[in-house]
DNA sequence: CACCATCTGAACTTGTGAGTTTAGATTTGT
DNA sequence: ACAAATCTAAACTCACAAGTTCAGATGGTG
């Protein structure tokens, strides 16, 4: 009972295997890439992968579950808390409008959708390791930032995504759908910017009081 | 010169076959699908769907028009252009969030991001019939509404995205990870309400003065 | 009725890619 | 140096799906 991570082996080219199914997936999708081509990017037989991870699917998922972890620490560092509500929703916009800007998250973000259909656990542990965790630290701050008096935020969670979704304007459905490539610095701070100031115009304190 | 769309053949069985491949398409995703599926769906035999649509990506191009084309369609048919404009926001509001509601649109969705790594045509054509006419279409009356004096709204382009972006809060990423189902009317409401909260809070006019 | 296009069904080709197997090479710990 | 674990290379199986082919059925039209 309880064996949700069967033993996974941890030989010698444990990381390789990784490291080349990355790059392959980042390259093709989950369909268009095959496991020949991940084994000969990672410098390693078909058979060492599979003696890793029992089929691709398995695979795949690790990659995107690493892919995650590294998202979510390096969103970390970015806290400040004790900044000024400006500036920290400022913080937090670039975070997330690079992340929509960036080819690899993308890519991981595209695949995840497009397989969570067929690998319900997919598309939820992504979810959670991802989106979800962005978010409640989000709410998080807004709870206590209201708390302080700093701002005046009803439903925290609401908002939390409210302004996560503002970020993606001009960004994320062009970006998804391929019809633009990487976008300008300039527009992703012009995006930031206004997605803060949409966001302080309704939950920030009436600043002229 | 100009071959934009080579004669397509227009036999009996042509709405079968389309409305099969809806189905399946539907159902399984682009990969997922198989094309004897599609033909024993439609009632129809292979080598008449093959007759009709030379390979398997343009029959799911062809579906996935004819489904932007449906939804623009019941879009035009909501515009009240007389209203005040809370209630023309709300309104459009209503039917963004309908839309990511929806499975069956979702699942569209879901399948042009997957594929437009692979089909570029794709990606471009669905957001130009979908997503971007939308938006066209709101910023449109943005600047008409601010020319009139009811907002006051400067980069009507960004301010629209916005906007389609507010309208996903709490119901988008959910529904596309699957990590919720159908959702609430309640909930559907609360997040339109919300949107044109903060949409009008920052574009709208002082409404005390 | 006879002609035409259209449709059928089922077998067929062809390509591809996941996963397996095996005999032997290489590495690592002791 | 010896043994156990790990890795390799290449060939192989197997399943599945896209697209083709063709002899014959069907059905509307003048």
């Amino acid at each position: 009972m309880g064996v949700t991570r069967p033993v996974m082996r941890t030989g010698r080219k444990f990381g390789q295997v990784l490291e080349g199914a990355r790059k392959v997936f980042l390259a093709e999708g989950y369909e268009g890439a095959n496991v020949d081509d991940i084994a000969r990017e990672a410098g390693v037989s078909k058979a060492t992968l599979y003696s890793y991870f029992p089929d691709k699917r398995l695979l795949f998922m690790e990659v995107a579950r690493s892919e995650c972890r590294q998202q979510a620490e390096a969103t970390m560092k970015l806290v400040q808390p004790d900044l000024p509500p400006r500036d920290l929703l400022l913080a937090g916009a670039r975070q997330i409008v690079e992340f929509f800007n960036s080819p690899m998250s993308l890519s991981i973000f595209r695949m995840c959708v497009a397989e969570a259909d067929r690998f319900p656990e997919l598309g939820r542990e992504f979810y959670r390791s991802g989106p979800m965790m962005a978010r409640n630290m989000l709410a998080d701050y807004l709870r206590c930032a209201t708390g302080a008096g700093l701002l005046n935020v009803d439903n925290t969670e609401l908002a939390a995504e409210q302004f996560a979704e503002l970020c993606k304007a001009g960004i994320f459905t062009q970006r998804l759908f391929g019809v633009a490539g990487e976008l300008s610095q300039d527009w992703c701070e012009t995006v930031a910017q206004s997605a803060v100031d949409m966001f302080l115009a309704r939950y920030g304190l009436p600043e002229a009081a």
